[in-house]
Order: C-alpha cells, then sequence, then structure tokens
DNA sequence: CATCGAACCAACC
DNA sequence: GGTTGGTTCGATG
C-alpha cells in the first residue's frame, strides 16, 4: 500500500508503485500517449523509477506500456522483444502520428492528470 | 523544430 | 561509494 505524507510519498514498495502505474496506463485512452514524469508526479516518484519499474514490469501486454514516451514525445524505450521498433509500430496501429525523427505530437500526448480531472469530473 | 549537455532519483555493483 | 538507466529541462543551431 502507498504512504503518503502532506502529499508526499513517503514510504512504498517498488511493486506497489508499479501497481499504480499500471492502473494509470491502462485508463489512457487509445490514439493518447501519456510521460513518464506524468506518472511519475502524480505519484510521488522520480520519472526514472517510473521507467525503471516499466522497464521491470511485471505483466507485460496487459499493461499498454507502450503508450508511455519521454516528455519530449520520443518513445524512450523499450524492453519488449521489438524494442522501440514494435513500441512505434504499436502506436501507430493505435493511429499515433510519429514525426520524422520518431517523435510523437504534442497534441497525442496527455497528461494523467488531464485523463483524470480533465474530461470529466 | 532538432540536437547537445547537465541535473535528478533510485536501483545496482 | 561510484555508475547507470525506458528521463527532464534549458540553451543553441
Amino acid at each position: 500500500m502507498l504512504a503518503y505524507k502532506d502529499g508526499r510519498l513517503v514510504k512504498a514498495s517498488l511493486g506497489d508503485i508499479a501497481e499504480a502505474a499500471y492502473m494509470l496506463i491502462q485508463l489512457v485512452p487509445p490514439g493518447r500517449v501519456t510521460t513518464y514524469g506524468s506518472i511519475a508526479r502524480l505519484l510521488g516518484v522520480s520519472p526514472r523509477l517510473i521507467g525503471r519499474i516499466l522497464a521491470s514490469n511485471k505483466r507485460p501486454i496487459i499493461i499498454p506500456c507502450h503508450r508511455v514516451v519521454k516528455s519530449d514525445g520520443s518513445l524512450g524505450g523499450y524492453s519488449m522483444k521489438g524494442g522501440v521498433g514494435f513500441k512505434e509500430r504499436l502506436l501507430r496501429l493505435e493511429g499515433v502520428r510519429l514525426t520524422r525523427n520518431k517523435r510523437i505530437p504534442r497534441e497525442n500526448i496527455i497528461d494523467l492528470c488531464e485523463e483524470l480531472c480533465g474530461g470529466k469530473n
């Protein structure tokens, strides 16, 4: 269980953070992607940690980790067999348009905060 | 808009 | 205690 104090994450296990991150990733709609930093901010951890978690993700395929990219729109990385190439393919199948420099337009990138609070609520 | 470099946080060796 | 990693931000071409 995640323990927060004054909006600050004080105590948590890697697995717990991972599950929270997975949940957030799962609620990202197709055709849209989110960033490591967005998840990191919501969970109160460092973006690097999110990358580390997704890299060691316990539940591949079940978790659309391919919908998570870097804040500048680049794909970042992918731990699965296909690597970033596979990731790029999946994104394109979902309708995400990449620039010639393998970058995703800002319009396709959403913050999880927007998804959680912006749409409705 | 694309590319380079320096900073950050945590895990790993 | 030092290095690396699925990052980020700011500055320059």
